[in-house]
DNA sequence: ACCTTATGTGTAACCGGTTACACACTAACC
DNA sequence: GGTTAGTGTGTAACCGGTTACACATAAGGT
């Protein structure tokens, strides 16, 4: 590999005006920068990132922590991340913290070790860790909130009030909600906007928590449920996935779907529409959410005055098969 | 942040002997290495990756280049990589190249211009590239083979010949295979494994070329495959987003599955086992793809002798619903 | 007692960039 | 003509680690 000294001496220059030419500051006199390429050009020259983020104590890379990229949620919020970042000419450091609260130290450490500029963390531990509080380095929440850190997330509550209405309205007379891992602060959120919604008329509900999002436990709840609450008409489910498992246990029960169980999923995922019959669900913009969360981080980093730090984006209730029309 | 200044001069040593104790090499009395250990605990320092990375020339960062996170193929391998590698204590720089040269050479720069010690890539433009051959980096290929570099995959053309095997053997009679887009090579080791199968035998077959494996392209053609092919009754799938939209589209046709068309997918994405009825398919085992490729990168970035550079990973057929029983 | 080897520690060069500062030259102004 | 501002370039310090080398002391062998 070239270095900057290598290009200064091919130009017969110095590296000073060889890292002028680069970064195009400082005065450079137009014969000097046309040596320079040129000296570029034949060595193949590209500065080393390292080198500079050392002096600058400042790197292009942003870390982004997520829960876990194999939840089909998750990679279309990294996918938005990455592009946005990337079109500013940053790279993105991954990590997946497995809600573990070890592995996210780690990780923030590594980040710190490599000089990242800024941080995006999809973490429910903000407030436990004093790590978050004592990083002096941007960072933006994703999907998950708190009063005290710039966030990026949709509104869980209304999402939740969204769906139970929606599976009132379509006459589910006795709802079971399914309530997501305690420790999932988005999943609490619309568990609260459903039961909220649905203690203010006169459906009867009842309640079954779960604790995982994963698709290997998500067919023991679907079978839990019809077991506890065989008489179930309406489901509103944590999530796409549980929603599919439901989905399925109730078809293999023989139920018809929509017309004896009507069943509303929470996220939106891509497959979701691919079920059959088709998913309906509440969205939550997952690529819009992870593209505003890397513009709200860019501009912290850019420190540019006047940023609504939190940024809140609209749910939408997708209407597909597994309610009823009309 | 404290550097091995203020860890030195709090410990009333030089910093070299605070980077012996860090690193644990050379010479360090007892005494001398608990002052140094107290100094670190108390000032809580973590030393600049940064720094050792410049001297050394390398970095503890691993570039992963996937086509694209969102295809929910990836996100398995992905996890299989970050969990191999953190173990080792690499981290990773993750890029998505949507099969795009040019994205794909502009993290391969970046890649080197961070000193990552080793590389993975998805990639089908491997020989294009003389930047490729240029990277005197460890670099692993995942899911994509060429004679030149360490890959590591599945066998593209003996799942094609058994997904074809056992669609003749449940007895479809007027196949169809779909042949994925020209340039992910897979989708063609596959599709001639099929093809190359069922030349063998007196079962009629039709061929149908899709350009994409998006999930907004699959409804179309699965509309196209029925449109033209309407008495097809065993559908070879490019894989298993193809499959499931397939699946839907026989079904809103009110074909009965598997009586009327039998379906077979390719990949075992996790969802599809949560598809209704649930697709059969050939299982490639992309977590355990993650993690050999990423076994065999730090095998081969620890210069050990003796390394197998091509693994090779079985194929199997997860038998479901949308094939004959027996 | 003398030489060798093992142990322990510090000094300073080095990795490859960036930039403060010094210096030289030109043009413009009064 | 001398002062000043603007332009162009080089020297060297610096970022925070690692390590070659020098040096000192202690232990062991003959």
């Amino acid at each position: 590999m070239a270095t900057i000294k290598d290009v200064a001496s091919e130009a017969g220059v110095s590296v000073a005006t060889v890292s002028r030419v680069l970064n195009d500051n400082g005065y450079v006199g137009a014969e000097t920068r046309k040596k320079v390429m040129g000296a570029i050009e034949k060595l193949n020259y590209s500065p080393n990132e390292v080198a500079r983020s050392l002096y600058k104590r400042e790197s292009r890379l942003i870390g982004l922590l997520l829960p876990d990229i194999t939840n089909p949620y998750f990679p279309q919020l990294a996918r938005g991340v990455e592009d946005e970042v990337s079109e500013a000419g940053f790279r993105l450091l991954l990590g997946n913290s497995d809600e573990n609260i070890q592995k996210e130290l780690d990780y923030i450490q590594t980040f710190v070790q490599n000089n990242v500029v800024g941080m995006i963390s999809a973490t429910n531990h903000v407030e436990h860790d004093q790590l978050y509080s004592e990083l002096n380095l941007p960072l933006v929440l994703l999907d998950r909130t708190t009063e005290n850190y710039p966030a990026v997330y949709a509104d869980g509550r209304k999402g939740g009030r969204l769906a139970a209405k929606t599976l009132v309205e379509k006459g589910a007379k006795r709802i079971t909600v399914m309530k997501g891992p305690a420790h999932v602060k988005p999943a609490q959120d619309r568990f609260r906007g459903a039961v909220e919604y649905l203690s203010g008329t006169d459906v009867d509900f009842t309640v079954m928590s779960t604790t995982s999002f994963s698709f290997e436990d998500a067919k023991g709840w679907a079978e839990e449920l019809f077991a506890t609450y065989p008489d179930t008409d309406g489901v509103i489910a944590s999530n796409d996935i549980v929603g599919i498992a439901i989905l399925h246990e109730a078809l293999r029960l023989g139920k018809k779907i929509p017309e004896d169980v009507q069943i509303i999923g929470y996220d939106d995922i891509p497959q979701s529409s691919l079920s059959y019959p088709a998913l309906s669900t509440i969205r939550q913009p997952a690529y819009e959410m992870g593209r505003q969360a890397a513009a709200l981080l860019i501009k912290l980093i850019k420190k540019e005055k006047d940023i609504d730090t939190t940024v809140q984006l609209p749910v939408e209730l997708i209407q597909r098969n597994t309610t009823r029309k009309g």
